[in-house]
DNA sequence: TCTGGGGTCCTAGGACCC
DNA sequence: TCTGGGGTCCTAGGACCC
C-alpha cells in the first residue's frame, strides 16, 4: 500500500518575509490580505497573542500596536517565487509530487515503516530549509486526508520535530478520537454543525458514521472523506495540473468609487491581468462575466450588487476585444448614486488557444497574436504595466492599499537586497 | 475611515426533447 | 376527477479549499 505525504510550509507568508529580514525571527509578525484588509498569516508569536485568522486589520490594530507586532501587506511576487523554490527542491528529492497550493505539496511514496518515513521526512525538512530558508512540516498517512491530519498533528505537537506519521500499525483510531470532525480536510463549518447535530463530533465518529446518512447530508464528497479516514484512498495524486475552467481577477478599491470612469479604469486593469493569465496558459475565453458591488458591511449605505455574463462573438485572449465587451457590460450594470467597493471579471468557457472556431458572420480580423506576444514579452522583461492600455488609467485613485509591502527581493532587479560588509 | 482573492466540485430544479 | 416517462443540459446556490 502506497503512502501519501503532505508537506506544508509553516506560516508560509511570514516565513517568506523572515528569509530576507532575519530580524523578524522570534518576533510576532502578521501578513495582511489584499487592500490591507484582513490577517491572513501569523507567526507563532502572533498566534500566541490571540490574533485570529481572517480578522479585519482595523479591528485588531490596537492589539497589534500594543504588542509591537510587525505588519506586512501581502507580497505575492515574493511568496510565489519562494513557493516555486520550495517545490523545485522537493521535485529534485521525490519523483511523485503534486503541487497542491502555494504552500503545500502531496508526495506519493512506496510502502514503508514508520521509522523510515520519519527519517525521510527529516531529510526533506532539512533540505528545504537549507536551500530556501523556509521551515516546513510533513505528515504521512495511507490517504491524503490522513496525511493532512498527520501534518496538523506534526505542527500541533512540536516534540515530534515537524514530522508525524499516521499509520495503521500505530493505531489510527485512538488518534482520530482526539481530533474534532471539523479539523478534517473537506469538513467545513457548515458540515461540522450538521454532523454535531447528529452526534458526530470527532474524526473517529465520522470514520464510523452511517454511509447513507453521510451521502444524503454531505454528498458524495463526504462519503469519500469518510472512506479516506478509514484508510481507503479516494483522492489520487494528481501530478499534472488540470487545465483551468475559469480565470478571475478582482480587487477591493482603496477608497470607494462613485464614478463610472474610475470603475471602467479598474475593470480594464483587472481584465488586462486576467487576459495575461489566459495567454500564459495558452487559453482563450468564450465567455466573460463582469460584476460590481458596494461594501456589504456598510449596512448604513444603499446597497447594490449585480453581474452580467456575455458570450463573446468569438473565443479570444485578446485584451482589446475583451475590453470592448466588458465596457458594454459595465455600462449596463453601473448605477450612479452608489459607493462601490469592488469590481471583478471572470473568464469562462476556456479552451485551448490553438483551437480556432471562427464566427460565420464576423469579418476575419488580422492576426494579432504577434502583437500580444510582444506586449507580454515587454511587460515580462521590463516589469508589470510597462505597456498598458490607456483606458486602464494613469493615476488610478481606486488602486488597492498596500502600505506595508516588503521589497520584491527575488523578482525585481531594483529591489534586490543589499549586503554591506563592515 | 478601515472587513481578500481565486478556484473547485456537487446537487437540485427547471427547461427541453422525444 | 382523470393529465407519461425517461433522459440531457444548464444554472444557481451551497460548500469547501488555500
Amino acid at each position: 500500500m502506497p503512502i501519501f505525504a503532505l508537506l506544508d510550509c509553516n506560516n508560509f507568508y511570514v516565513s517568506c518575509e523572515r528569509v530576507f529580514n532575519p530580524a523578524l525571527e522570534g518576533q510576532p509578525v502578521v501578513v495582511l490580505s489584499n487592500n490591507d484588509g484582513c490577517i491572513i498569516a501569523r507567526s507563532n508569536e502572533a498566534k500566541a497573542l490571540g490574533i485570529t485568522m481572517g480578522e479585519p486589520y482595523f479591528k485588531c490594530k490596537p492589539l497589534l500596536d500594543r504588542h509591537r507586532v510587525r505588519v506586512f501587506s501581502s507580497n505575492y511576487a515574493l511568496y510565489g517565487d519562494m513557493s516555486q523554490r520550495v517545490m523545485e527542491v522537493l521535485g529534485r528529492l521525490e519523483p511523485e509530487v503534486e503541487v497542491y497550493s502555494i504552500d503545500e505539496a502531496f508526495i506519493r511514496l512506496p510502502a514503508a515503516k514508520e521509522e523510515g518515513l520519519r527519517i525521510l521526512g527529516m531529510d526533506i525538512r532539512t533540505s528545504v530549509r537549507r536551500q530556501t530558508g523556509i521551515p516546513v512540516s510533513i505528515g504521512f498517512g495511507p490517504t491524503k486526508t490522513l496525511a493532512k491530519l498527520a501534518n496538523r498533528l506534526a505542527k500541533k505537537h512540536p516534540e515530534h520535530g515537524g514530522v508525524f506519521a499516521l499509520l495503521p500499525e500505530s493505531g489510527i483510531g485512538s488518534i482520530l478520537k482526539g481530533v474534532g470532525a471539523g479539523e478534517v480536510w473537506g469538513i467545513g463549518s457548515r458540515s461540522t454543525r450538521k454532523l454535531a447535530d447528529h452526534g458526530i463530533r470527532t474524526a473517529y465518529d465520522l470514520s464510523r458514521a452511517n454511509e447513507t446518512w453521510i451521502k444524503k447530508h454531505l454528498s458524495i464528497t463526504g462519503v469519500r472523506t469518510m472512506h479516506e479516514l478509514q484508510g481507503v484512498s479516494c483522492f489520487p495524486l494528481e501530478e499534472t495540473p488540470q487545465p483551468k475552467h475559469s480565470i478571475a481577477c478582482s480587487r477591493s478599491f482603496g477608497a470607494p468609487v462613485t464614478k463610472l470612469g474610475e470603475m471602467h479604469e479598474a475593470a480594464v486593469s483587472y481584465l488586462t491581468r486576467a487576459a495575461e493569465k489566459l495567454r500564459q496558459q495558452q487559453l482563450k475565453a468564450g465567455c466573460l462575466t463582469l460584476y460590481l458591488a458596494t461594501n456589504r458591511f456598510r449596512t448604513d449605505q444603499p446597497q447594490y450588487a449585480n453581474s452580467r455574463t456575455m458570450t463573446l462573438p468569438c473565443p479570444t485572449a485578446d485584451t482589446a476585444l475583451l475590453i470592448e465587451q466588458a465596457s458594454r457590460c459595465l455600462k449596463e450594470l453601473f448605477r450612479p448614486g452608489y459607493a462601490y467597493q469592488k469590481v471583478g471579471v471572470v473568464l469562462t468557457d476556456l479552451m485551448s488557444g490553438h483551437m480556432h472556431q471562427p464566427n460565420l458572420f464576423s469579418i476575419p480580423r488580422r492576426n494579432r497574436d504577434p502583437l500580444l506576444q510582444a506586449l507580454d514579452r515587454i511587460n515580462q522583461r521590463w516589469g508589470k504595466d510597462t505597456l498598458q492600455y490607456a483606458s486602464a488609467g494613469l493615476s488610478k485613485p481606486w488602486h488597492h492599499k498596500q502600505a506595508m509591502k516588503s521589497p520584491s527581493y527575488t523578482t525585481s532587479w531594483r529591489e534586490l537586497p543589499v549586503v554591506l560588509a563592515s
